[in-house]
This record gives structure tokens, C-alpha cells and sequence, in this order.
DNA sequence: TTGAAAGCGCTAACAC
DNA sequence: GTGTTAGCGCTTTCAA
């Protein structure tokens, strides 16, 4: 008895052996090449199923020179944001079906080490290509890097005006929406919480916005208070606490995102101040939180995992070396209104 | 010129070339095996350093039989939760720093059919060994998969009696301190939102209550009114509903998990019934979502970070073949007192 | 303490 | 359509 094979894995040699064909067409019928007879096909699929034959992925990628591997590379700080989880189930869902595997890298994000850091992870992970989540996806250094080793990527953002392979909303336009839509109501007097400032995507909201009310005719600077946050939680906690200090209280607060949103949403009702028939909050991303606050918020919903899905799709189609012709892809976005937003008082 | 070599990896070749030595010389420098004199160990490091030497993964992995790769298997169902991240990051902490990349494998949990996708996992992608939550942690045919396959892993659950190499807290201690809490507070009715019925877990927590409840002298079947959740925000809302509905509003709820927490804060708000002062509201797990609320849970810290951390460890140990002589090991929680949980009214 | 040689299981170029 | 032949970069006996 030979007890040795017992458990072992069969190897393409014996799937090989077992359907009296050679090793390559083997091969050629699991890498789904076209050039084999039905015949053929068959006698390999059967010895395959027979051996429960599985390839081996180490040997597939020290042959092939690629690891089957991709990285989905984010900032530590938003390891638990929803949007972050979002990417990883849009991103697994592609990959798995394309034959690859998702390895996570979430990296402390500072602009100064970054790229030192990826670097390290290209070198010793060699993975066949990475999606990147903002802030990471808008550091210049970091693309720089991933140009110089030329490992393939896509962005989730929209990017800079030199901007290649980069997945988005149309940030600007769908913050502009959001603010004309205030306006409609018949807000004047607002206050923006910001998020952070290397985030491409953060900027663009906040240009929307003033660009909306440009366009209603309201000078900015008797009309717009704006705060810088974190795009956390507690940052919107802190940022709507200094807003209250400032004792110019607005009637419609936006913040760039959901979290920030909740914890405006939080302050106030230790202020005993009511939303929104005191102030209007309203949010960006539709994330879970935003249906968690008391009231629900108004917000701009972000097809994250559709877009995960897409990038990883893109991604997948340069490393079979299809360079796609759109390397920059919008999704709309949609206003989603619900109870922390109404007419201000007076009206 | 020799265009072809720029930007190519060096290999344990070049570097025993550029060393001087023999390439079984180098693996034992590049693997820290001890019997290797200083003066070669010199000659090859400066080798490594100046070739700036990466060991290809797939050539160790191929001639080693390993894949370097730790997957963690977790429900998709709970991939938005912080509980996931905070497991993502405990296990990345420690993996990384001992030389594994780590893979994620949301799997949506069914009990019949989770064995059978597992198993495609591990003949597909051959990881080296698994981390494991709940519920899929808590399926006999999972650990029934894993063990026929002879892959090593370590689950992040209290497991049941035959349970071997489980991490988690004492769940039912954990439980029976918050409702001890409450009952010192002078709270007598209860509700319970219970989670999901397969995780080992959510019924430990549960026994735990019940366990309080009865050495207070209080007849469950009077004082205790037990609803069904399934873990999410949402369930916990169609619980409490549930309840209102009822008629018979507790003084106090526990709700399994601080998600479905948050769930019953949001229904009894919509109802105008104050937390806490009609009715305390406790959670468990002390998740972000805990701060969020308004007003803040009362939960149980659970310090998942730490046990993920720790549970990678553990499963690094066994891959390097020490097996660990303690295979089960229980973290201590911590009772959070916040503003949702006070003396019921009539004290 | 060090080296030589034989694969690990697969792909890729080139033949037939 | 199908087969043959070299490796990919590492680990692992076995010798020295």
C-alpha cells in the first residue's frame, strides 16, 4: 500500500499520466486555451474530476513570474470604516472569480513615509497589482513608486487632473446637488465640516458646495463657516463643538461625510439644539451610520462596492495585459433624503 | 549593457555569487538557522544588503510546500462590523511581523453548505493555516473539514465543551456582570435581545443573564421577556418593535451585541421613551457604534484586538510545529458604564 | 560549518 | 492539435 499518496494533492503530472496526454495539454485546458480537441478536452476534464486535481499556486507563480496575489492598500485610520469593508467585499468578489486571491495592507498613511513603506510590501509580497483607497490613492509619492516597479493599479478616486486609472463619483457634482438641494429648502446660512486634507475626493465635495452657492448668489464669506474635521466620528464631534463656540449658529451643517455628520449630529442634541427643525445635518457617503443617527441622515450615496467591483474588473483586465481605453470611470451618485434635513425656521 | 537585468529581483543565486558562497548558505543566513559563522554571516548580509535581496514567495513556497498565506474566515454577513476589522488588524499585526501575508475569506454562512465552499478554499489556495470567527467557528462540519485537511487554525470563539485552540473572553461571566449590575441598580424587569442562535457566544451571554437573574430570586418566567436578533442594527430594531408590541415594556433590555443595542435606542426614541430613564439599555462588545448612541451604551469591552492578535500567534506557534501546551485561552472583559443604563423610575 | 545536486509543480518556447 | 524540453528560485537530503 502505498499510504504515501494518501492525502497528497494531485499534480498536474498525474492528471497528465491518468488521461494519456502530455503535461501541456493539461495545462492548456485548465488556462482554457482554445486550441484543444473535444476529445482531448473531455479525457483531461474526467482524469481532473477523478483526481480532484487543484493547481498548485506556488508553482503557477514561480513559473509564470506573478503571485495570483492582489493588495487592497488603505490607511490604517479607516480600517473600520464601512466604506473600507465595502472595498474589500467589491474587490473579493472579482478576484476570486478571476482566479486571484485579496490580501489586505492597511498602512498608517503619512505622506513622508508612504511610499517607503509600499515599497517594502512590493518587494517582498510581489503582488500582480493593488486597488488603493484614498488618502493612500492620492499621495504623489506613492504613485511614483508604483510606476517605477511597474506593479499595475487602480485608484478609488477621483484623482488629479493627471489622474490615470482612477474609479469615482463625480464628487463635486454630487456635493453641488447636495447644497442645491439645501438651498431649494430655502438654507442661506451654512457650515461645512471638511474632511481630510490630502483626500482628493474631500476637496471636490467642498468645492460642490461653493460652487452651489456661488451660483445662488451668496458671498461666501458671510454665508459659509467652514471647519476642518477628520473624516471620524469624534473629529465631527470636535468640529461642531468649535462651530458652537463660534455662537454664529448656521441652519444647515454638511459634512463630507457620514461619521463626521453623526458626531455634528451628537453635539447638538447635547445642546438641546433640535435636527433639523433647529439646524439641517446632512452627510456624504450613505454609509450605515447614516441610518443609525436619530434623526436618519440626508446624504449622498456612493456606490462603493459597485465601484470596488469595477476597479478590481479594470485591474484584472491590465494584468491579462487588455489595457482598457477608459482609464478613468465616473458612477453617479444619488441624494438620499431623509429626516435630519427641512426648511429652516423662519420660512 | 545588460538591459535585461535592471529592475529584475536579485536571487539567492546572485547573492551567493556576489557572497562568495555556496546558495545553501545563503537560505540558512536568509532562514536564521544558527550554525553559520560570523565571518560568512558578514559576507552574506552585505550580499543581501547591497543586492537588496528578496526571497521569491513562490519558489519558497513551491520547494517548502507552504504558501506563506494566513486566511481569516469570517461571515460576509458580518463584514461591515468593527468586530471584522478589529480581527483584520490583530491578525495583520502579528502575521506580518512573522513573515505571513494574510488573506480574507468572507464566506456566507450556511451551515449545510459552509464546509463544502471551505474546502474549495483550502485545495484552491492551500493557505498555511486559518483564523476563524463566529457563527463559522462554532460549525461542527467546519472544524470536521479543517481537521481531515490537517490545516492548523484557531478560532476566535469560547467554543464548545470538546473546544481546542479557541480564544475569546468568558462570555457568560461577562453577561452575568452587566445583569448584576443592573439588578444592583434596582431593576427587576428585563428583556433580552439574544443574537444570532448559532454563534456560541450570543447563548453564553444569555445563560450568563439568566444565570444573574436567578440567583437574585427572580422567576425568569415572569421578569424575563427574550427576543430574538440576528446581530445587525436592523434586527435589533425589529426586535424592540417586537417587544413595544407586546405591551410590556421591561425596565431594562440587554441586548447581545451593541449593534442591535443601538437597534433598540433608535425604536425607542421613535416611540418617545426615554433611555434611561424609562428604560436602561445595555449592550455588549463596547463596538464604536457604543459611543455613537445618544445616549451612550453601557456595554462589555472586549478587547478583540488583543485576542486576534493573540490568536495569530497562537497559530503561527503551530505552524512553526511548537504546539502550544495551553490551547484555550480566556481574555478578561470590562464592564463600561455610560449614560443609557440608571435606576429604574420608581426607586 | 559548508557545498552539490536533485527536485518542488508549473509555464513557455519551440518543435512536430 | 499536441508533445518536448528547459527552466522559474527556492528547500532539502546527503556528502564533505
Amino acid at each position: 500500500m502505498n499510504r504515501n499518496n494518501i492525502n497528497k494533492p494531485a499534480t498536474i503530472t498525474d492528471v497528465a499520466r491518468h488521461a494519456g496526454v502530455s503535461i501541456k495539454t493539461v495545462s492548456r485546458v485548465v488556462n482554457k486555451e482554445p486550441n484543444v480537441s473535444q476529445a482531448t478536452l473531455d479525457k483531461v476534464q474526467t482524469a481532473i474530476e477523478s483526481l480532484n486535481y487543484r493547481p498548485n499556486m506556488s508553482a503557477r507563480g514561480l513559473a509564470a513570474q506573478r503571485s495570483f496575489l492582489i493588495t487592497i492598500l488603505y490607511d490604517t485610520y479607516l480600517a473600520h470604516s464601512s466604506y473600507t469593508s465595502n472595498v474589500q467585499l467589491g474587490v473579493l468578489k472579482h478576484c476570486n472569480q478571476a482566479g486571484y486571491e485579496v490580501l489586505i495592507h492597511p498602512i498608517e498613511y503619512d505622506k513622508a513615509t508612504v511610499s517607503k513603506r509600499l515599497e517594502q510590501h512590493l518587494k517582498r509580497t510581489r503582488p500582480d497589482g493593488l486597488i488603493i483607497t484614498p488618502p493612500v490613492a492620492d499621495a504623489q509619492n506613492v504613485h511614483q513608486v508604483l510606476n517605477e516597479l511597474g506593479t499595475p493599479y487602480v485608484c478609488l478616486s477621483p484623482g488629479g487632473p493627471q489622474a490615470d486609472n482612477f474609479v469615482s463619483i463625480d464628487d463635486e457634482k454630487a456635493a453641488q446637488d447636495l447644497c442645491e438641494y439645501l438651498l431649494a429648502l430655502g438654507h442661506s446660512q451654512f457650515a461645512v465640516i471638511v474632511g481630510h486634507p490630502d483626500h482628493i475626493a474631500m476637496s471636490a465635495r467642498e468645492k460642490g458646495i461653493k460652487k452651489a452657492m456661488r451660483a445662488a448668489g451668496l458671498p461666501l464669506g458671510k454665508h459659509l463657516q467652514k471647519i476642518q474635521g477628520k473624516n471620524t466620528f469624534h473629529s465631527g464631534v470636535e468640529a461642531t463643538e468649535k462651530l458652537l463656540t463660534q455662537g454664529n449658529l448656521p441652519t444647515a451643517i454638511i459634512a463630507c461625510n457620514d461619521e463626521m455628520a453623526a458626531g455634528a449630529i451628537h453635539v447638538l442634541h447635547q445642546h438641546n439644539i433640535d435636527v433639523p427643525s433647529d439646524v439641517s445635518v446632512c452627510g456624504f457617503d450613505d454609509a450605515p451610520i447614516a441610518e443609525h443617527t436619530w434623526p436618519q441622515l440626508t446624504t449622498i450615496r456612493q456606490p462603493v462596492h459597485q465601484m470596488a467591483f469595477h476597479a478590481a474588473e479594470l485591474l484584472v483586465e491590465k494584468l491579462a495585459g487588455n489595457a482598457s481605453p477608459k482609464s478613468r470611470i465616473e458612477f453617479s451618485s444619488e441624494l438620499i433624503i431623509r429626516a435630519s434635513s427641512c426648511a429652516p425656521k423662519g420660512l
